[in-house]
DNA sequence: TATGAATGAGGATTCATTCAT
DNA sequence: CATGAATGAATCCTCATTCAT
């Protein structure tokens, strides 16, 4: 019975160890995306910082393209799963809010390649419908739908003016991406709660005094 | 008199020519980036472009990273222009703000390059400090500094919460490259002023409803 | 018994099994030669067709060229047995000719590695003097030989002229070859058979000495 | 005036240059391919042949494939004027044909492009019809044709059995085909007059009707 | 000063061959 | 023995930069 379960064990055991090779090399890929941005990077430096030959890439992915692409789109999911979990962990649409914020402040002082990414994404505007375009759209989409939805709850709760669920979460998402950028830039990690916290404000109450009737 | 006035006159006149040319191929480069972005463009295509061989750019520039930069630089220039002078042109803080925004977008939408340089700037985080980054931060924190004393004098004249005039500039600035990425990738020009005017709304009254008393 | 017996036995049954994947490999690579040409095939493909992994066609065949070579060998090894096959069959010298000539059309109808390597071998000339040469060499001269043989028995009963059997075989193999690349390349089969009539009326005749009434 | 025809003068001039590079270039792909056949060589083989930097190869060509159809082109472009020159030099069906047979051979002997290529297009059979292969035939086919018509005027002059023109030039090429590769592997250069006038012998009067008494 | 032909370093990709399992 | 993942040398091609004219 052991000798009839082996070759199975075998294989699971092969596939782990090729979707183990797989990740490493997404990861360093992600690195190398992190440190030097989406354009400059040669499959020569992914290799060597893999720790694998060239030729070994395009076991694991067709070409360079292809490799770029599912980099992003492995640093995207772990990110977008960050973000998720965090605002499951809290209660309260405000509270929400402020997970998803943190999480997405944490995950880009971890790992620099989804900030460049969203920096750097060279595949926008019409004519950039690129292959590659279309599989991070599938990504980007999903998540931008997933803080429209947070804050449709609390529109719904009355904790938020009706101004359209998806356009409140593109605005939040522009100013996340502000402070994401600031990060990449110069941001003392120490000063990032704090400017996190002004954003929030403005967010949700804007910059205007309040009106006194 | 005319033999003796000339010499200096074509000293004068081959500066000018020589102005000249140095803004057509900035302007070409502009048309370029505007087109293929950043990262794609050719010293090949920019000669092309502008109508010059490729060696005269080289008279003209030191290398690419050089041109790109007085390019990206040129049409900053022109956009912060383009700002300062629709700020003067309106009375009131909060209609000078909506002017400067309005012309964010109107640049956006008669240049692309500008878009695209804030979108894919790659010199940026601490690692990229490269000479582009510092010629263009030059450009930018007037530019900043701009807005954010477009935003205090509104405070002070209590139209602004006191957030910190810098501050509530990134935000704005951070809201407006929201938009204008939206703009390069597939906003419809006529509901560019439907979304600018939610997102100043957003930006003065937050998006949680006002507090009833 | 039988366990004394079976180590030898065993070992008569491995050289077979040896022996069935070296053929199965052979004709795995003539076919891929067939299909593709000698210079554009690949180790991967000729393992896909022969259904065995990469690494095994090294356990029959030290590299490449050795394989290659082996698969002509193979191939014309196959092609030459027919046509003496084919001579045997018929009697006398004219039909033995024919016989010999439908022959290698017919072989090079079903198979056209023959066809692919007569009209691609890289390695004659002087400096091409290779190891795949020498080997095809060894193959090849046999059976000039054995066509000059039989238009030599044509010559001692009088029905040829007495240019020399050798050569007389080296321009009757030029004028088959002719013919099979014309059919590799376009021919329609159906039409082989007359341009072979024609193609052996010319030959004949020509070598024929004038019949004297 | 001389100022006029100046610029006309250097354009031309660098127009000469330019094609006389590309006849270099072209030169030294037909060396090369004489010498290693027409798939062993690479861009840098031709580059240090032709004494240029491997970049320089794509100012005259487009791709690797482009350079070597042209090189093809050029070498069977020089062999068909030889040809051609040596059958109007001639007087009488006859001498011409042997005349045309005397070039082929010494086309061959002072340069094996030709011969290599006639060895190896690897275009030929149907699923080859590259854009190497058209281009080629293009070439191929009138050449034919030009010995066909040659053969074509023996016939009406009754030198020649009806056995259609197209068809004996197709025997007599795979004759002389044959006689050149004898001749890149290891024909002595002395023997080779001998050589051909076997052929011929057995072409002619192959061909030619019996001469009856 | 302007040109654009020439350069060659650099990058993506392929594939024969090896070797640990 | 058989496997096929890994290797890295070899190859095509691009493009920023130089320099003779």
């Amino acid at each position: 019975m052991a000798e009839l379960a082996e070759p199975s064990l075998a294989r699971t055991k092969e596939e782990l160890v090729k979707a183990f090779r797989r990740t490493e090399i997404l990861d360093a890929a992600r690195r190398v995306i992190g440190e030097q941005g989406m354009h400059e990077i040669s499959m020569d430096r992914i290799a060597r910082e893999a720790g694998v030959a060239k030729g070994t890439l395009y076991l694991y992915f067709q070409n360079k393209d292809a490799l770029v692409e599912s980099a992003l789109e492995y640093a995207f999911q772990e990110f977008t799963l960050r973000c998720r979990q965090a605002a499951e962990g809290a209660s309260g649409y405000t509270r929400k809010l402020q997970a998803v914020a943190e999480a997405i402040v944490a995950s880009n002082a971890e790992n620099r390649a989804f900030g460049r990414a969203l920096q750097e994404r060279p595949d926008l505007g019409p004519e950039g419908r690129s292959a590659l375009s279309e599989r991070l759209r599938a990504q980007v989409e999903p998540f931008v739908d997933f803080v429209a939805d947070l804050l449709e709850d609390g529109m719904r709760a009355g904790a938020l003016k009706p101004v359209g669920g998806r356009r409140a979460a593109l605005l939040f998402l522009s100013l996340m991406r502000g402070l994401t950028m600031q990060q990449l830039r110069d941001l003392d990690p120490a000063d990032t709660g704090a400017e996190l916290e002004v954003l929030l404000e403005v967010f949700l109450h804007g910059v205007a005094p309040e009106a006194k009737p």
